[in-house]
DNA sequence: GCGTTAACCTAGCAAGTGATAGGTTGGTTT
DNA sequence: AAACCAACCTATCACTTGCTAGGTTAACGC
């Protein structure tokens, strides 16, 4: 440890950073601060290649200070992942719920999904690129995927009941192809760029139910 | 170093290990052998969440012996990658040069896309956990994609000018929708599963090119 | 002023990480 | 028999990882 001015290295940082440092009451809810500063990291480099050293550093702390406001790494994103499958979930049920004819129903979750990319595209962008790994970790990822799958199958499969929707596809393909195109915009799309998520929705919603042929 | 017997716990080893190891001459690729037992653990678990520890563990060798086959462990995984892309450039290019009308094209594209999952379902598993790190690693893996955008982007417009593609919807989400759904489905299928790849291939290019609303 | 508390710092630990250097083995070639 | 070589081992390095213990600072309530 060096000196300087009669003073420790130790010292002196304190004296400086604590001048530089926030005022305490200013912004107030500190995790959710730092939750958001670690989510922008976690979904441009990945949940497992960002360390809490990075994080420490984008947050201007120290890593140490981070143990205050969270127990771990993983309770980090923990409540980012939680938030996307709650609210996509109650989403969902009140499509199916209010929404008796099977074709609108499909197109109600299809626009869901995309409206809700809007809004959580990082908590997408982190599932989409650490699955594996959050999905051991966490386990109500899988059980919330086995309700939405659950949904999804039971709307197909109503709507080809009815004869709105075709019997000559099978309903789980149907429902994977639909949901892996939905996450995997999360690759690409950015709340604030010029594509709107209206049009988006409405184009994706089109190319699942009618194709992108010519209509004839 | 403890000693048993007079001998060393080195010696020991040795003597032991090297009776129960396979003979030089058996398997001769042993390096594809690594290649193909490292790449079912980074499909499993996801490429940094896997340790060249865990490589060696699953191959029967310590883990400094695999420098003696690789230089680092992102080369263990190039290989992998750069024969699906190359591979999948390839066929693309000889479904649009073989094929003139649009339609086909399509579904042609789509098809390519299928059969190649079967064949090379690890490397895509691989990249869809990873990708954000291994895209970052390896820059032909932005390249490719870059190619593979173009080509499908130059057959959309080409429907789309012909009037066997619906103008409706734009190009690069029809694109971007077709590719997420294709690699997603890296997710759940297994070439030794009870899905057919024909199947798969069909299904998936009757709901893009016709959708899953019942024809009327 | 005094105690409390949230927020942060410093310093460091234990466990792993990818990677390396040099030695051993046994089959193949000459 | 001698030379060669691929395959592997042992032991370890330098570094990074997540995480912790104990201390410091300043705002707030009484």
């Amino acid at each position: 440890m060096f000196t300087l001015l009669g003073m420790t290295s130790t010292d002196a940082a304190t004296k400086a950073d604590v001048a530089a440092r926030p005022k305490r009451g200013g912004g107030r809810d500190r995790r959710g601060e730092l939750i958001a500063i670690a989510s922008e990291l976690f979904a441009e480099r990945g949940f497992l290649a960002t360390t809490i050293r990075d994080i420490a550093d984008a947050a201007g702390i120290q890593s140490g200070s981070l143990y205050h406001h969270f127990t771990s790494k993983e309770s980090m994103v923990e409540e980012l992942l939680a938030d996307y499958w709650t609210t996509l979930l109650q989403r969902y049920r009140e499509v199916v719920d209010s929404e008796p004819d099977a074709t609108k129903a499909t197109r109600g979750l299809v626009r869901a999904s995309v409206l809700l990319l809007d809004e959580c595209a990082l908590a997408l962008r982190v599932m989409l690129n650490d699955w594996t790994y959050l999905s051991e970790t966490f386990p109500f990822m899988e059980e919330s995927l086995a309700e939405c799958q659950a949904i999804w199958l039971d709307v197909i499969e109503r709507g080809v009941a009815e004869g709105s929707l075709s019997s000559e596809v099978d309903a789980t393909i149907c429902y994977r192809t639909v949901m892996a195109s939905v996450s995997g915009t999360a690759r690409w799309f950015r709340p604030e760029g010029k594509v709107s998520v209206e049009a988006l929705a409405d184009d994706m919603a089109n190319i699942f139910m009618s194709g992108f042929a010519a209509r004839s």
